[in-house]
DNA sequence: ATTAGCACTCTTTGTGTTTGAGTGCTAAGC
DNA sequence: GCTTAGCACTCAAACACAAAGAGTGCTAAT
């Protein structure tokens, strides 16, 4: 059944109020709104209309209207104005991603704590693998006489490196033994091929450096295993105490809890197949915990393979319209950043001009 | 001016249930308390002098005592009983350490993360260098016929890597001298000597391959800079929400803006010279904002030359001793560990046994 | 020196009472 | 027919006021 345009008028002026406000709207404030050209009672049999419809709550009788569920839903999907980044918004947003940036959990780490800044909102960043990752390359080198230091070239143009100490005197020449079976043997492989039988063939294969082994597959079974997996983070989860609905600690405290936790580990998954930006409206959500708070999220790319994703959880009466423009900005500049190539050995011209009308 | 023993006594009973109860203590909860052989009147002329002293406040005339910071100082610095930590606790912590640690900031990550679980306070770690690191050795990989890996060894055994794209293609035999040049040149330096001159001298030097001298230069600044810096992390500030004094989400608020910030990276700068455990209570604090709250703190050792430290911020009202307790015994556990040979090479007996009395 | 006793203070708690925003419905108006 | 003025009704929030209770300081008795 569809909405006339008088009623998806006044659904939009009730969210749009209550986003403004946090309390419920009642039908005299719509009337008071510009280009609103009928009276109070009308908005009354409108709201009345709306709430038997589910599209608006009612705390109490004698308390205005709230948004329910569904009505966020309609707002976000169809009602909603299209929020505009001023110059402003877009300039701080664009300077603050312009550091560079370098390992990628540090990167996520400032990317969440700058998408929680921008929003005023406990925000979430991640970052994860299409492919599984594999050893492209081991590499060698001897630190000094106890020690050596192990290389490994990942197939996502990645380097990972551990110091090792040598348990005795051992030889260049078995070292390059040693690297030589490793690159023969271990490359190409994803971590669920490190098995005990592998591991023995290796060992016997390497000779006298043979007892660095294990060391060794563990610890590349850890990096891979780490890029392999989802990695995130977390940023402005005190944000949520500047929200009204969060006054009751209580409540804030049971969110932050969550948020704390792995319930937002499967937001990451979630985006995996979608695109754009999502909305998650309150009991839409996947935890639980969250029933009453909304996810906006949205993907960015990262290049080398990789998908990062952006989010920020708040309550359902949240300003959607700018909060999702922030987010895709954020994304765009995000991606725009990382197809840029590498800043590479262009010996000078290290600035380059940001501006864009 | 001396206290008597029964003042002593008195006032340690009140910071002990105030600490307890977070309520104001009348005169009757503690003749309420075991081995308090005295009437409620003794004891209201015991804490009306208290007062007039400067131990105790009254929050208005019929309230019961509250310690004020004087009051709290003595508490930490005479009064307060030795807490023995249980076998569980003990344990749970070592469980909690025994986890491999790599990377010098995961590690603070983690430690602050269980130091403010096992205190249930907002907790602080932090990591700083002695000395300042140099370059030990430089080594430059071929990765593939558009890249080049740079390991960079420090002078702390540790090891930092970077991929960088080559512009041209380069020879072989260029990088060999490039390394050649780069090891003579610029190991053994700080960041400040790496200067505009530096860099032209080296970039001659180094011949064909020299467009990679700026890059490289760039990093490994950025190497040293981050390796010598204080490294922190903060975990856990919303437990704060979990003590009675933050019911007002305003002061929570501003707590936690100030945990967020930079208010924080003076704490580790005050242990520096300091040995032991410290505690400073509430105006002795060093940030303003933080003169309603008390912090803990105590060093341990990472060793290659670096310095670790943990603290928790929590409010006045803390349980000092069981803070104190914990906060040391994590102290001791960790530098333990560290001071363990790295679990090397060595072929079995990965397992060791924790148990102690 | 200690303590019982008491008047006094001031917060906390509870209880009606009032206020006011907002509603639904009916009946009049366009 | 849709729209609107009007009105009785509801109910949370705000207020005022009283009573309760915790704790004090002081005095006088032990």
């Amino acid at each position: 059944m569809e909405l006339t345009e008088r009623k998806k008028k006044v659904l939009r002026s009730v969210v749009d109020l209550y986003i403004r406000t946090a309390e419920p709207v009642g039908s005299k404030a719509i009337t008071e709104l510009p280009d609103m050209k009928y009276s109070s009672a009308t908005i009354r049999n409108e709201m009345a209309e709306l709430t038997t419809m589910g599209y608006l709550e009612q705390p109490h009788t004698s308390a205005g209207r709230v948004p329910a569920a569904a009505g966020y839903r309609l707002y976000v999907d169809e009602l909603m104005a299209d929020y505009r980044l001023s110059l402003d918004e877009t300039q701080s947003i664009n300077i603050a991603i312009e550091e560079k940036m370098q390992r990628v959990d540090k990167m996520l780490e400032k990317v969440a704590k700058l998408v929680s800044q921008a929003t005023d909102l406990p925000a979430i960043s991640a970052a994860s693998r299409h492919g599984s990752t594999t050893v492209r390359r081991f590499e060698l080198i001897a630190a000094d006489v106890s020690s050596v230091i192990l290389v490994i070239m990942l197939s996502d143009e990645q380097v990972a490196n551990k110091v090792i100490k040598l348990p005795v005197q051992t030889l260049q020449s078995d070292l390059q033994v040693l690297s030589a079976v490793l690159n023969a043997t271990m490359t190409g492989l994803t971590p669920d091929d490190f098995t005990a039988d592998l591991l023995e063939r290796v060992m016997n294969a390497a000779g006298a450096a043979g007892a660095l082994v294990p060391v060794i597959m563990e610890f590349t079974a850890e990096v891979l295993r780490g890029h392999g997996s989802t990695n995130m983070a977390v940023a402005g989860q005190m944000r949520l105490l500047g929200q009204p609905e969060y006054r009751d600690v209580d409540k804030a405290q049971k969110i932050m809890s969550t948020l704390d936790e792995e319930a937002l580990s499967n937001l990451p998954a979630i985006m995996q197949n979608q695109n754009g930006t999502k909305v998650l409206v309150g009991p839409e959500n996947v935890a639980q915990e969250l029933k009453d708070t909304s996810v906006v999220m949205t993907k960015f790319d990262i290049g080398d393979g990789m998908q990062g994703m952006i989010g920020v959880v708040g309550p359902t009466r949240m300003d959607y319209a700018k909060v999702t423009a922030r987010l895709s900005y954020f994304a765009e500049s995000l991606s725009k950043m990382f197809a840029k190539p590498e800043q590479a050995a262009l010996p000078q011209s290290a600035e380059e001009p940001h501006k864009e009308a």
